[in-house]
DNA sequence: GTCTATAAAAGGATAGAC
DNA sequence: GTCTATCCTTTTATAGAC
């Protein structure tokens, strides 16, 4: 990545917008943030906004996608693990307007036909391997043992995740790290148990 | 309840408009719902809607409250209990419009200023407490064992299944009741192990 | 209870100048 | 790239007649 160049300039602006955004998410929610006023915030007209992203659901894919590749490089690295999945929640909970678009836009893309379905189908199907292979990695180091079905326990992971991220945004005192953790280490004490 | 007396038409209305509010919400979200449609197949004016409800937060939560009446009548009858609550889960299935409403409406609301906020606090407070004594059921029953924390157990399955209801939403061949009953197994399981 | 009419605002998007 | 101006749509909500 380069951080000068011909188009330094716009891409410092760009991300400067998926910023805003999130401050006004995190204020307003999802529903009640407009273009409007994150382009007022930027120091950029309504139409100034919409040169970057072509629409409100462009921007805030944008913002999403932005966050996976964070994501990816710094805990996901160098192969999916339960620590990641640790990490980023609890990098979460230090960027809420992050976690209410997610739930919120995610939530309004679940109808077929809005513009970000497609993406949400795709990314949990991501988030889907990289929990699979977490679970993998904990079975190859022992930790789990060998009556589990990986892809079965990724969903339980990543459904627990997202529900306690809902949790988390009405009340925030929600421990959702020491949740987890306590779903992983119930897991692994299934996992060592044959089946009837 | 009455079927019938001076309120009568009033309170049929007053359902067919909850009933016709999860259909449109169903086909184009809760954000995208408009009053206007809903009063339009109802065979109102949009004015007429809101002599019934004073305002759109107001409609859904209505929507949500009837709902919980149902299921509190329906599934945690006698006493709350595991089965219970994979039969609110697997009836939800049934009505696809009311998970949208349930994830889009109350992720929009967890803004603290929200009108439907308190809503949601109370309302997450009522189901710990219902989840929680299915826990302690469970272990009166000695399919749990003692070494579990209820009231956290509790906030999993809980998280679990408001995940798995975001997941269905976006794939609705996602298995929520096998899921959930994998979950429980492995809690179970986990809690018949003291902890070191 | 229900309607008509309308307020009043806000939203997203586009055209065209600079 | 950015702005101004504007369009057009849609939304919720209210006032007042019947």
């Amino acid at each position: 990545m380069n951080n000068r160049g011909p188009y330094a300039k716009g891409r410092e602006r760009r991300e400067e917008i998926l910023s805003v955004a999130l401050e006004v998410v995190a204020e307003r929610g999802c529903r009640n943030a407009s273009n409007r006023e994150i382009a007022r915030r930027v120091g950029l007209s309504q139409a100034g906004l919409m040169h970057y992203f072509g629409s409100r659901e462009e921007l805030y894919m944008a913002v999403l996608q932005a966050r996976d590749l964070r994501d990816e490089a710094r805990y996901w690295n160098p192969t999916p693990d339960f620590r990641g999945i640790l990490g980023i929640i609890e990098n979460n909970t230090r960027v809420p307007g992050l976690v209410q678009l997610y739930v919120e836009f995610s939530a309004e893309a679940s109808i077929g036909k809005h513009p970000a379905h497609g993406y949400f189908v795709e990314r949990a199907a991501a988030v889907h391997e990289h929990f699979a292979l977490s679970v993998r990695a904990a079975q190859d180091s022992g930790e789990f043992g060998p009556h589990i079905d990986a892809d079965e326990a990724a969903d339980l992971v990543m459904a627990a995740a997202d529900g306690l991220q809902q949790q988390w945004l009405i009340d925030p005192s929600v421990d959702m790290i020491s949740r987890l953790r306590h779903l992983w280490t119930a897991l692994a004490a299934d996992s060592h148990l044959a089946k009837s």
